[in-house]
DNA sequence: CTATGTGCAAAGCGTTTGCGACGGT
DNA sequence: ACCGTCGCAAACGCTTTGCACATAG
């Protein structure tokens, strides 16, 4: 099931933007960080370091697991991943490069990337608790893979 | 800062609550679950379990850290609290005796109740992935306590 | 060349579990 | 009295850290 639309990245594409975003917090172009950065463009699956590491078996095999989490860590600290919102024990990681909310299965727990016909505004009276930068909204519920079995 | 009135409940009616939610899911009523709940109710700071356990110091000092652990899970499969989203590692809770929403400080990490004029309806499309339940807004932002100092 | 990032291994910390004792129904 | 629950301690799993080496700028 896909609700949004993910256009596709070229390798060359992602690696631009990586290196812009890299120079702007001042952080060093690495073949581990691009690895990291294009496995996140290309899943919507909002990956665990766990479900990352696996995947760089092949192209990155040596890559260790401290590296994916200090990668991410910096990431999130410097914009350019974001941790994602769960109630689960594991961290969860994506590139949001088109706005946009999430599904959240509470059968299977499958976060799937949804967007509204209109983007929710900033309520009003949250001015008095302070300066909002961002709404999220998060539907939970049952997916139809999990209704169905 | 408080967005959203909790009204107070006296100490024999949130036991009632309490009575009634656990007969409904078969569970026993002991003092532990007594006591987590009726803090659960007056807290408005979505605790940690470990903020729960020191509270507990003085009103009930022998009570286990993992006592504290396996009643919020519970508590939670039970529905009768909820944990609650965060990018955080630590869990945390509430019981939500009002419908509600949250404000999270991206600084200092405080999640502050918030009641919004109008509840944010499931969004057209949603019904493609699944059966909604919960349509939840997480407003991110830093709060004045933290721009200020 | 220098500062930053990486890999390795070991520690840290929140959370879960097995088991015997306790307590609600 | 029976079955669920609790307390204790030990295990577990995810995450972080210290250090020496490698690498980007």
């Amino acid at each position: 099931m896909k609700l949004s639309d993910k256009s596709d990245i070229s390798m060359q594409e992602s690696v631009k933007r990586l290196e812009k975003e890299c120079s702007r917090a001042g952080l060093k172009l690495t073949h581990q960080r691009i690895e990291i950065y294009r496995a996140l463009l290309a899943s919507d699956e909002h990956p665990t370091v766990e479900m990352l590491h696996k995947r760089f078996k092949e192209t990155m095999p040596r890559i260790s697991f401290d590296t994916v989490y200090r990668t991410l860590v910096t990431f999130s600290e410097a914009g350019i991943a974001r941790r994602v919102y769960t109630s689960d024990s594991q961290a969860r990681y994506e590139v949001e490069s088109v706005r946009h909310h999430h599904l959240v299965c509470s059968k299977c727990g499958s976060i799937t990337d949804f967007i509204p016909a209109e983007d929710p505004e900033t309520p009003a009276g949250v001015e008095k608790w302070g300066d909002a930068s961002r709404v999220c909204l998060v539907v939970e519920g049952v997916c139809h893979d999990c209704s169905a079995g």
